[in-house]
DNA sequence: ATTTTGTCTTTTATCGTGAAAAAACATTTT
DNA sequence: AAAATGTTTTTTCACGATAAAAGACAAAAT
């Protein structure tokens, strides 16, 4: 298997879309711009799609001739890059099988499982090595340290760091900076989703995350910013473990941010100050308790 | 260039020590614990020492027939990692073209002009992108963010957070704990640099950081103790491009630590955050002198 | 004079390969 | 029996090669 094309396949269903919104497309650095791709990678589009019949192209025009339909598009698990393919079936063994710590991981093996290049797959140990979950041993294998509560703990106390301290500076920006309007967007969409909460609970996490990343923003330091991908990466697949009890947790931290929205809102830092750590305390316990106790 | 053979390389060196120091070697399990290599390179390192004429090795006997010579041992430079090869030559790069934000760095080119291949690049720009350096554009270059002021205000915040709970941890420590006889050893290389500092400053580095990893250790946290990676990497390479008033910015640390030491014994928090708040202020500001204005 | 397209060049992403180094297994020595 | 040596297997490290994707440059169209 050399490349899998998935930035052309992932950019190719995306303009399949485009088309069934309009009768023409528009031109090929426009188009690379809306995709967020090459040239290269449009025209090699454009191609597939004038072959298919999906489109007329000459030159500067690219007439749509028929809606695409559903056999128009590339599979799924061909778009994703080679790198969530991996996370994704590392953090599968991980929380399926048990994360011993102690456990060692092996390059060559994984690569084998997976079905892709051991360079892939030592790029993402790299890669995944800041998340705190893996450690090196020079010149050989990589060693588990385990999704243990351990864990839990030295990554809330590094959060709490760091959000309360966004926080205050959060509540201290001026009224006219802009992120308030982005607040005020995230905030109607906390209450929309509050109104419906029982059948849409589930898009709750992708709300979360970008509330918590504004509010990380406002620190205006990149370690803080980045370390948010840590948390983010871990709520992630803890919640893809744990469903318990999903939908009244979320109620709840729909209603803790709204607190806590305020909170900003009002400047006053005692009460920012109360609303972060009470959310926090109860995101930290839900972690908690969602790690089985035989993986201490 | 396939491998180099640094780490067999490094460990000959070494072990030429320790024929210097006795007249026979041990068992070569125990030489690889004490070279912390496997028992593979350990044997390569006996056949190689046999046919130079240094050991007569006989299955368990492995006399030491004659001290080594200067000739006896590899070039300092063919013994380093590759990786820390590629580090120095991209941090010269980057402290002595100067480090305009925005600049692309060309992963091909940096392996041309260093002499190694491109995965090897690769790795380490993975690996650096967690020091806030630099950036990754997804299939596309690396973008180099810049060596500026705000680069170092964003580091020193962190640092001082993440110092300040450590240095709390520890002071609360019981006073059975092995932690404090580290620090007394510590504390005593401390007086012995102060004593003769004129001609032993260029020690203080070294020493520096064996201190502020142990302070950090007491904080129990893997992100935490990580962190100091990114500061003992930027102080290293800080201090090797600006040397002006080395040896007084040393002797005023040198102080600045016996008084947090002190601070840490007392068990006085007040005491504690004052002594660490100090030093750590101290340090920022030599760190943010050394920034070329022309780099902001 | 800009945009847009057509063509060509460079760089990145991924793989397979082989030597270096580690690790596992078998045999011998104390 | 335990530890050391001898031998074989496995894994990591680093490279060069190649398709995918980006980027650069020239020619054509508005």
């Amino acid at each position: 298997m050399a490349k899998q094309k998935n930035v052309y396949k992932d950019a190719y269903n995306r303009c399949l879309e485009m088309i069934s919104a309009s009768d023409a497309l528009p031109s090929e650095p426009d188009l690379g711009a809306a995709l967020g791709v090459s040239r290269t990678t449009v025209r090699t589009i454009l191609a597939k799609m004038e072959e298919s019949g999906l489109i007329a192209w000459n030159k500067r025009s690219k007439l749509v001739l028929r809606d695409p339909t559903e056999d128009d598009y590339f599979p799924e698990e061909e778009t994703d890059a080679l790198s969530l393919i991996i996370e994704r079936k590392f953090m599968e063994r991980l929380l399926a099988g048990g994360s011993q710590a102690g456990m060692q991981v092996n390059e060559l093996e994984l690569a084998r499982e997976i079905g892709v290049g051991t360079t892939s797959v030592r790029e993402f140990l790299i890669r995944f090595s800041r998340f705190g979950l893996i450690e090196k041993r020079r010149n050989s294998h990589w060693v588990l340290k385990g999704f243990t509560k351990a864990f839990a703990l030295e990554l809330t106390e590094i959060r709490e760091m760091f959000e309360l301290r966004s926080a205050h500076a959060f509540a201290a920006l001026g009224k006219n900076n802009p992120i308030w309007s982005t607040l005020d967007v995230i905030e109607d969409e906390h209450r929309a989703l509050l109104a419906s909460v029982s059948d849409r609970y589930l898009e709750f996490s992708a709300l979360d995350e970008r509330f918590h990343r504004l509010v990380h923003s406002a620190s205006h330091n990149r370690f803080i910013v980045d370390f948010y991908d840590v948390i983010a990466m871990i709520f992630h697949y803890h919640y893809q473990w744990n469903k318990t009890g999903e939908r009244e947790r979320n109620e709840v931290a729909l209603q803790e941010h709204l607190r806590y929205i305020a909170a900003l809102r009002s400047g006053d830092i005692a009460k920012v100050e109360e609303a972060c750590r009470r959310h926090l305390r109860s995101a930290r316990e839900t972690l908690l308790r969602s790690i089985p106790e035989t993986w201490q």
